[in-house]
DNA sequence: CGTCGTACCCCTACGGGTACGACGGTGCCGTAGT
């Protein structure tokens, strides 16, 4: 079976050895085990069910957060010769659905949406074949997304009951011990079988910086952006902050720089993060939108404007920094308040009293409440027995989201090693003493910075301006203001 | 917190100032048919 391993490896992957964790993961799944797999960013996850498909019988069926994931693996899957590959979602057209729904036994590969699974025909057409593995890909998502805004996520046990419980792989990058035991239970999986995978989350590459500001905080990201050379992230918790940025990057600072949050156009999505992968973008300025799936190996900054929910959310989005294994730098800009969002947000993302009762008693509910709000009551009203049972689930998944929140305060006021402090979150200790670690540790900024922009230097040579159809703003006001 | 929109004030005004409250972020899916 090895050599087996190893020839499929070489031969379709074209990869002469594993990466961390890859083996061990389709050793696991092979052998008939639940897997929870755990390894960092970019390290391919995907290859962990990919391979064992070509030893198993019957068809891999993913389940996938993002249209553009599947598209992108489904892709990468054919440019290696695989036909058997699909995906199923809205972008399917009635006769695409007909076509893959008539030769729903002949495929390798099934890539699909949580939502997708609840269409009883694709459940049935799916009932109909032997799914050798099923996979959730950032399973993160069933405790992050699920919980939150697409409660379908959290239905799938539901759905793999359905489908006769095949064996079944979590993929994730950024789980906390408290998150995996969500996956394992938001999925039904037994949680002394299930074998788990995991890896560290800490990337000695990315040095972490926390920087305090008292209502300076856009000259401070001016003068970082004069300073540190790209390619780069700005990560805002505003649309309309990210848009502004990108403008005035691109008119005023010379820096090639377009906003990416979930306004923009999927196509204009698409040829954004095509212009960064070339360089043609130095930065992008971003809302939470940007990153899944997104793999550019040389990205050397990646900053926060406003402060992330959680210490999982930050390590997701500064870990698409240093994929080349050469440094980078992540700074976190935080003033006093700027934990007011955040707050508002953890309070409008769940159901309240009202809401609950009114959903509960099937009464009238008032039209501008969101349609995931309503899912969501169902889902907590539906697992408990009554309607207190339900709010007091709410309140433990407020509390739970709001020591999230806290945690990253106390990130940012420690006077300690940051990184310690972030792996301390995922119940880590930091593994060995770092040359250059993070603005706690005796960290010579400016020094730093000059050696970061060696690294890529002389080859940025592509800029080019943007064309972005919708910039949704008025920058006069914005700039006049700067 | 910072920003933005709306109501209201002024009191012979179609406008300018202010006070107050709301809002800020992630994505699937849809429909009639096999």
């Amino acid at each position: 079976m090895k050599q087996e391993i190893e020839d499929i490896l070489q031969n379709k992957f074209n990869h002469s050895s594993f990466r961390t964790g890859q083996e061990e993961a389709i050793q696991s799944i092979l052998a008939g085990n639940d897997s929870l797999v755990m390894l960092p960013t970019g390290v391919g996850k995907s290859l962990c069910y990919q391979l064992p498909a070509y030893l198993l019988d019957g068809t891999v069926l993913v389940v996938s957060p993002l249209l553009s994931l599947m598209q992108d693996q489904v892709e990468s899957l054919k440019k290696m010769g695989e036909k058997k590959v699909v995906a199923l979602n809205s972008e399917s057209s009635f006769s695409e659905r007909a076509d893959i729904f008539r030769k729903i036994n002949q495929y390798r590969f099934i890539y699909t949406s949580p939502e997708m699974l609840q269409n009883p025909r694709v459940i049935a057409a799916l009932k109909s074949i032997k799914i050798s593995i099923f996979v959730v890909d950032e399973a993160h998502c069933i405790s992050h997304w699920g919980t939150d805004f697409r409660p379908d996520y959290l239905v799938l046990a539901n759905i793999r009951r359905q489908l006769g419980e095949p064996n079944t792989m979590a993929l994730t990058a950024t789980a906390t011990k408290e998150v995996r035991d969500e996956i394992i239970q938001f999925l039904s999986l037994d949680k002394d079988r299930t074998h788990q995978i995991i890896q560290s989350v800490d990337r000695p590459e990315i040095k972490f910086v926390v920087e305090h500001s008292q209502g300076d905080k856009d000259q401070r990201l001016k003068n970082y952006l004069k300073q540190i050379k790209g390619p780069g992230i700005v990560y805002f918790m505003s649309k309309k902050l990210a848009d502004q940025w990108a403008k005035r990057m691109n008119e005023v600072m010379g820096i090639s720089a377009a906003s990416y949050h979930s306004d923009i156009e999927t196509d204009d999505k698409s040829k954004i993060q095509q212009q960064f992968l070339k360089n043609e973008l130095e930065v992008i300025c971003a809302t939470s939108a940007f990153g899944m799936g997104f793999d550019k190996k040389d990205i050397r900054f990646v900053i926060h404007y406003h402060l992330p929910a959680s210490a999982e959310m930050y390590l997701q989005e500064v870990g698409r920094a240093s994929r080349d294994g050469k440094e980078s730098l992540a700074i976190l800009l935080y003033q006093p308040g700027d934990e007011q969002i955040q707050w508002r947000f953890i309070e409008k993302s769940l159901p309240n009293q009202f809401l609950l009762e009114k959903v509960s008693h099937k009464e009238k509910i008032p039209l501008d409440v969101e349609e995931a709000l309503i899912k969501l009551a169902n889902y907590y009203l539906g697992i408990s027995s009554n309607l207190e049972a339900a709010g007091s689930l709410i309140v433990e998944r407020r509390e739970m989201k709001e020591k999230q929140l806290c945690f990253m305060l106390d990130y940012i006021h420690t006077k300690n090693c940051k990184r310690s402090k972030l792996l301390e979150y995922f119940n880590e200790e930091k593994s060995a003493d770092l040359e250059v670690c993070c603005s706690s540790c005796s960290f010579k900024e400016d020094e730093f910075i000059e050696r970061v922009n060696k690294i890529n230097s002389g080859r940025l040579k592509n800029k080019k301006s943007v064309q972005i159809k919708n910039w949704k703003v008025i920058f006069n006001s914005f700039y006049n203001k700067g």
